[in-house]
DNA sequence: TGCATCGCTGACAGCGTTGTCTTTCAACGG
DNA sequence: CCGTTGAAAGACAACGCTGTCAGCGATGCA
């Protein structure tokens, strides 16, 4: 039951050991008849190699890690976002045959740089995943370029360099949301900016700006707040902005959970959302149709992305070639119950 | 470089590999002198053993794997959940030296059993990890066992083999609850049950009678309402309930994802939460303290109980012994601004 | 016709550990 | 002083696979 190794393969297909090898490694050279007989034999066997063995041998471990920034630290976990990363890459693997290795960490840890070291040294991954907001964290990338280890960085925010990565189209969806706010009459659109240190989010700032370009709003610095993407400074910003005279009349925050934080802050202000205000946010965390009213944001193609990525590292180290420029998979916008027509009052034209 | 081999490590410190073997595996029979010699040239060269190889001469994988249902399949996956439980098997895994897989699967697919066979061939872990509500299903077990692969199960409802098993206290705490809401002054609690698949959740309704009959108040049939985890069943159970002339004052949910249902028509209703109804739920999920008003739940040590399977699990492989009853792990109430005191005017005593 | 080439296959030596068996050696009782 | 014992250490063969290279017949080209 499962035990059966090569050499029974080999000895029920009647060829040698290695000739079983490739075929079960999809090597080229294998006649055609031959492949046939040996794949019969491995069906009939219930064979599968033994990855142990394969590692040892080849001298690689067909394991991949994925580091990530572990979500328990926080008292209040965005864990779908974990899921999905997660989910991605299991497919990848599995369809790739390589183990997942899981690996939080602590991203604003003195001794990170040691630990992913260690990561390496210790489970000899073949490569390495990186999520944000780690995919942008120094120490890391070079911890890892110094082991020469091969890695796939999820949508970091900075310079890509000629590293493997993977991105999405932040920028133009952000300014594809704040035309869409226009669209229905909104002309004071606030935006609440995230946490410098993820790069991802900055990118959302500029295609704000965009947007207002393209649908002839002017830009007021009046209606920028810097949050730091937890659910209370989308609080203290909604705070802020809502109690002036001229308050917005719709707001845009750069992650789910600070839009949550002015739902929260709009609600205790009895404001009707989205009669008085429109919330829009960004991410399509788990809590944005759990929260009522649910929330208008953009779905991040995580999973895809996660996926993709994993496949990508996978790829590169067969052919260990330079890989491919970034690969962009693209979000869009899913419209909820927070957003809607602008007060006909607010309203100049 | 983590690329020394035993064979430098015998090499330095003058031994033959089998005494490193012995040193670096803590066996008997090493004298001290020895011992410390090979301790030095082990961090010396900053060995590590080779996973792969070891794997494959002990016919060990040194892997546990860790089966839950895949929350993703969920329109609104509570996450957090497999967060935690992850963190608590890492954990574990870490100390003990053991890698960890993660193993997603649909707990009603059909051909779960296969799938589970698959994985033990396939891998070749060592033991296995069963997260609820995935611990209660026979063809899992039963795959399992006929494997003959160790396992230990988190939290199963139903009957406790003799198996490794970790278990929370729901029924005592599900009552301590309940008297909690009576010592406010509530006298109609109602209790929304869970989805019966999910066993562990059905010891809570159990608890409910029981701190019924502890604070001398009533079972009443029209105060339960059947549910089935979801958020949008508390909705429907909450409609139910609270449109009724003579509505309960306080609502007990067996989950969290409920108790938001019932928080969200509240809200639609305009009732005010806590003066007007008070609402409690189960699993202390990070939605209980991210939706408005904050969410009165039992917080479950689910990160400690996966812990302590894990550890027991590994335990359980090295001595190969029948191992310990099950292993208790105990819950507690959070109190957040969800409950309060029962309004005067539905009070008899 | 001769010789290089190509497609396919097998023999065999590792990969870095652990298990088993054997050897060594000091301690001890008779 | 010898034989017995048991602790300590080593030799060596697995474990199940892949990499390398050699072999073989068929084909292409001069």
């Amino acid at each position: 039951m499962g035990k059966a190794t090569i050499n029974d393969v080999a000895r029920l297909a009647g060829v040698s050991i290695k000739t079983v090898s490739r075929v079960v490694n999809r090597e080229a050279n294998v006649r055609e008849s031959t492949r046939r007989l040996v794949d019969e034999a491995v069906s009939e066997l219930h064979y599968s190699p033994n990855r142990s063995a394969r590692k040892l041998a080849s001298r690689r471990s067909y394991q991949i890690a994925l580091l990530y920034d572990d979500p328990g630290r926080y008292a209040i976990p965005s864990s779908g976002y974990v899921i999905k990363l997660q989910q991605g890459l299991l497919r990848a693997c599995k369809q790739e045959g390589y183990d997942l290795l899981i690996h939080p960490c602590d991203y604003q840890s003195e001794s990170i740089g040691e630990e992913v070291a260690n990561l390496i040294d210790h489970s000899r991954v073949d490569g390495i995943a990186i999520a944000p907001p780690l995919s942008n964290v120094p120490a890391i990338i070079n911890a890892i370029q110094e082991k020469g280890t091969p890695f796939v960085q999820i949508s970091p925010g900075g310079n890509l360099r000629k590293h493997l990565t993977v991105i999405t189209n932040d920028r133009e969806v952000s300014a594809e949301m704040t035309c869409y706010l226009a669209s229905l009459g909104h002309e004071r659109i606030a935006f609440i900016k995230g946490n410098p240190d993820h790069k991802a989010v900055t990118k959302r700032f500029l295609g704000y700006q965009d947007g207002l370009e393209q649908c002839g709003l002017p830009f007021r610095t009046s209606l920028v707040c810097q949050g730091d993407n937890s659910i209370r400074s989308g609080e203290l910003c909604a705070q802020k902005m809502l109690m002036r005279k001229r308050r917005p009349t719709a707001v845009f925050a750069c992650n789910d959970d600070m839009a949550a934080g002015v739902l929260r802050v709009a609600q205790r202000m009895s404001l009707d959302i989205p009669k008085e205000l429109s919330v829009a946010g960004y991410d399509n965390i788990p809590l944005a149709q759990q929260i009522y009213p649910s929330l208008t944001t953009v779905n991040q193609p995580l999973s895809t992305m996660a996926e993709r990525a994993a496949l990508l590292l996978i790829e590169g180290l067969k052919s260990d070639g330079a890989g491919p420029g970034p690969t962009m998979i693209k979000g869009d916008i899913v419209v909820r119950e927070s957003t809607g027509q602008a007060p006909y009052w607010a309203r100049t034209r």
